[in-house]
DNA sequence: TGACACATACCGACCGGTTGGTTATATTGA
DNA sequence: TCAATATAACCAACCGGTCGGTATGTGTCA
C-alpha cells in the first residue's frame, strides 16, 4: 500500500466515493434489476464500504433518486455532442438520433438498455419518488427531440395529425419496447428492428423521400 | 373449524395450491417486480405455506418458468375469443386488436401490463431459464398476429418492404415501450398514444382509409 | 482543532430453501 | 367391499445467510 503505482482513474481519491456509487449503481441495476441490487454489491462495486454509502446517502431510494439524476447527466452531453445535430433539417436531425441510437447498440444489453426504464418498471407502484425521478429522466431526454419534431411538423406537413411532444414520447416509447424485447430474445435484433420501423412511419408521415 | 359454512371459491381445497401460488405470482410480481416479490410473499397471498411452495416448485426460479407459461395460459384464450376475430379482412382484425388492447388498459397500471414483459427485464442476464420462458410468451403472442399480417401483406400491398413477423414483432415492442413509459408517467396515456401512433403507421403502411 | 469523509462493527428482520412429519386421496389385493 | 398400502399434497418450525440500516471509531484536510 505505500509505493504501490496506481492510477489516477483507479486511486479511491477522497470525495469520490458518491460519483463511484451512482456509477456503480447505473452499471448493476442495468444489469441485474434494481431490488435485486443490494447495498453491499453497490458498495463492493465502487470500491467503498457501508459507512460512505449511508454518508452520502439516507437510504437506498435516495440513492435511486440519485442515479435516476446522474443517468441524465451521463446521456445529456453524449447525446448532445453528437453528430446528427449538425443536419439543416430538422426531420435529418431525427433521423440522425434514431440511427445513433442504433449505431450504440453494441455490445451486451445491459451496456445500452436504459437505467430509468428498467427500474421504473420495478418501483412504479412501490417509491413515488424514483418514479418520478425515472419520469422525469425519460422525459427530459423526450424534449430535446420535442423541438425538433416542433419544427419538422412546421416543415413537412405530416399526412396525419400528430404533435410533436406526442411523437417525441413515442420515440422513446418505441426504444423501450425495443429494450425489453431484445432483453426477452437475448440479441439485439428486436431493437433495431423496432427502430427500422420507426424510421418507416416518420418516413411515410412527412413525406420522406426514400433516398436521401 | 367443524361447522362453518365456507364459499366453493375461497375454500383451499387440496390440489389449488399450485394455481394459486400461479396467480398470486402474476399479480404481484405485475405490481413489484420479480426480485421485489419474496416466496414467503407469494405463500401468503395464495394462502398456502411455505412447505407447499417447494412441494410443487423446487426453486423461486422454476416458478417463474412456470408462472410464464400461467401467463399465456391465461391471457391466450382471452385474445383467442375477443369481438375482432369477426372481421373478413386481416388488416381490420390487427385494428381490432390494438383497439382490444386499448379497451383493456383499465384501472391501475398493475393490472394490464405484461408479466412476461416486467420480468424479463430483471432477469435477463441472471436466469436464463426465466428468460427464455417469458421470451417465449411474448413470442407465442406475437406468433397469432403474424399470421394476420401475412394475410395483410397479400391483400393490402404495403408501401414500404416489411415482413408479417417484423410487424408483429414490432406491435409487442410498442406495447411493452407504452407499458413502460406509462408506469414512468403514473398514468396510462403514454400507452394509448404509442397505440395511436402504431395505428398510423399501419394506415399509412397499407394505405388503410382513414375513415372505415 | 474541528468538521468532514469515510471505515469498522454490528443490529434485527427477512431472505430462499430444508426439515420431519401429517393428512387426504388413489391403488391394490383378498 | 373394504381394510391395507402407497403416494401426492400440504404444514409448521427452522436453517444459514443476507438484507437495509445504525452506532461509533478514525484518519484527513482546511
Amino acid at each position: 500500500m505505500t509505493a504501490v503505482a496506481q492510477s489516477a482513474s483507479t486511486k479511491p481519491r477522497r470525495g469520490s466515493a458518491r460519483l463511484a456509487l451512482l456509477n456503480a449503481a447505473i452499471g448493476l441495476v442495468r444489469k441485474q434489476g434494481w431490488s435485486a441490487t443490494s447495498v453491499d454489491q453497490l458498495c463492493a462495486a465502487a470500491g467503498v464500504t457501508k459507512g460512505a454509502f449511508f454518508h452520502h446517502f439516507a437510504s437506498k431510494d435516495e440513492l435511486g433518486v440519485a442515479a435516476a439524476q446522474h443517468w441524465s447527466d451521463v446521456t445529456g452531453p453524449l447525446f448532445a455532442k453528437a453528430d446528427y445535430h449538425q443536419h439543416v433539417d430538422p426531420l435529418d436531425r431525427i433521423f440522425g438520433y434514431i440511427d445513433f441510437r442504433a449505431a450504440i447498440a453494441k455490445g451486451p444489453l445491459e451496456a445500452f438498455s436504459c437505467f430509468a426504464g428498467t427500474t421504473v418498471q420495478e418501483v412504479f407502484a412501490t417509491s413515488d419518488s424514483m418514479r418520478v425521478a425515472c419520469g422525469a429522466s425519460i422525459e427530459g431526454h423526450a424534449d430535446k427531440l420535442a423541438e425538433d419534431f416542433r419544427l419538422a411538423i412546421a416543415l413537412h406537413p405530416p399526412r396525419l395529425p400528430v404533435t410533436a411532444e406526442s411523437l417525441a414520447i413515442y420515440t422513446q416509447t418505441v426504444l423501450q419496447g425495443g429494450f425489453v424485447m431484445s432483453k426477452a430474445r437475448g440479441d439485439r435484433a428486436p431493437l433495431l428492428e423496432a427502430l427500422a420501423h420507426l424510421k418507416n412511419y416518420l418516413t411515410l408521415l412527412f413525406n420522406k423521400e426514400t433516398l436521401q
